[in-house]
DNA sequence: ACTGTCGGTTCGGTGACTGAACCTAATGGC
DNA sequence: GCCATTAGGTTCAGTCACCGAACCGACAGT
């Protein structure tokens, strides 16, 4: 929450990490980052999210070790943004957040996560329950689940929308407007 | 985040949980119910958060339903806080972030967790390694770890100082001030 | 009557977030 | 050459949330 005042130096480490991911909208951003989005347009579009804050975002992430900027192309210079390992390490903690929002506030799993490897569908803690291991998250499959609108306005959505490797980068058809219009 | 605009109708249950708890301080107050505070002066003495934001924060988790006010003695009426089970069930999301905190942020480990029923430190995704069994909240006994101040200030953190059962409420002795002094 | 505890509310000041507009650099089409 | 478009920002005014301190009301104890 990068804090007016730091949260009391905190002696817990819930709550040192709530002051690096805790404020509006990072977590989102992570989350994002970890289904394969990069570009800050995608962000942009996918999220909703003021530009000035994404910028914020991007570059706070990025000082933590969070994301890496890596540049893509030059002429014309572009950046994207690649979640590290230690951004791949909060999985965890967003799929336990997705499942309380789920269980606890009602409606359809909006998306599933899957064994690459075996095709099993992960339990709530990320085992498979076939292989009995733990899945590292390069080795998920994302797939649409019955809430999810299957025919979503903005371009990095309909490219989210079918079964998706997690941290692969999302592809999409250059010129999808920067905004909904 | 009570959204100045909800997370612009995100589909995804990690936004929708976020919506909730995603606030500064909420899964702070969270957190402290789940190790046993219960009472508004408490949780003021603990977290070192502002008055009105507090009220703010136990009046709207009551109102989903994480916490439950309950009177405990009439004359004068006091009420208590009581973390209920769509509270407890949010325990798997705060460890998630408190194992990245302690992996990614560096230090020694605040606290530890640990089977009560057995005396066996919990894997970090909660479940007891010699009898392989997900354990309940309510079993789980916390003990300080090795980062923790040994002589804290505040009377609450001295009352969570021993070993203590989670949700075991926590009692400080009347007459410790409202503030820091 | 006076003091202290508990659980708030009120209020002024500050900082963060929002939405819209603007900017730069390069590319593509005509 | 000219204009539109794309990508990735920055700037700015307005609003809203948070902060800290002060205040309040009900009761207990002495």
């Amino acid at each position: 929450m990068a804090l007016g005042k730091d949260y009391a130096a905190q002696e817990c480490s819930i709550a040192r990490a709530l002051e690096v991911v805790g404020e509006r909208w990072t977590l989102l951003v992570i989350r994002d980052a970890l289904y394969g989005v990069r570009r800050y347009n995608d962000f942009l579009v996918h999220l909703g999210i003021p530009r000035a804050v994404l910028a914020n975002r991007l570059q706070a992430l990025t000082a933590e070790g969070i994301l890496e900027k890596r540049r893509y192309q030059e002429s014309p210079p572009r950046d994207e943004y690649v979640v590290t390992d230690r951004g791949i390490a909060l999985w965890p903690a967003l799929r336990a957040l997705g499942i309380w929002g789920r269980e606890h506030l009602g409606g359809e799993p909006m998306r599933t996560f899957w064994h690459a490897d075996c095709g099993t569908e992960l339990s709530p803690y990320g085992a498979c329950p076939t292989c009995g291991t733990l899945v590292a998250v390069q080795d998920i499959d994302m797939r649409p689940g019955p809430g999810l609108d299957p025919d979503p306005a903005d371009p990095v959505s309909r490219a989210l929308l079918g079964t998706r490797r997690l941290l692969q980068p999302v592809e999409t058809e250059p010129g999808s407007a920067q905004r909904p219009v």
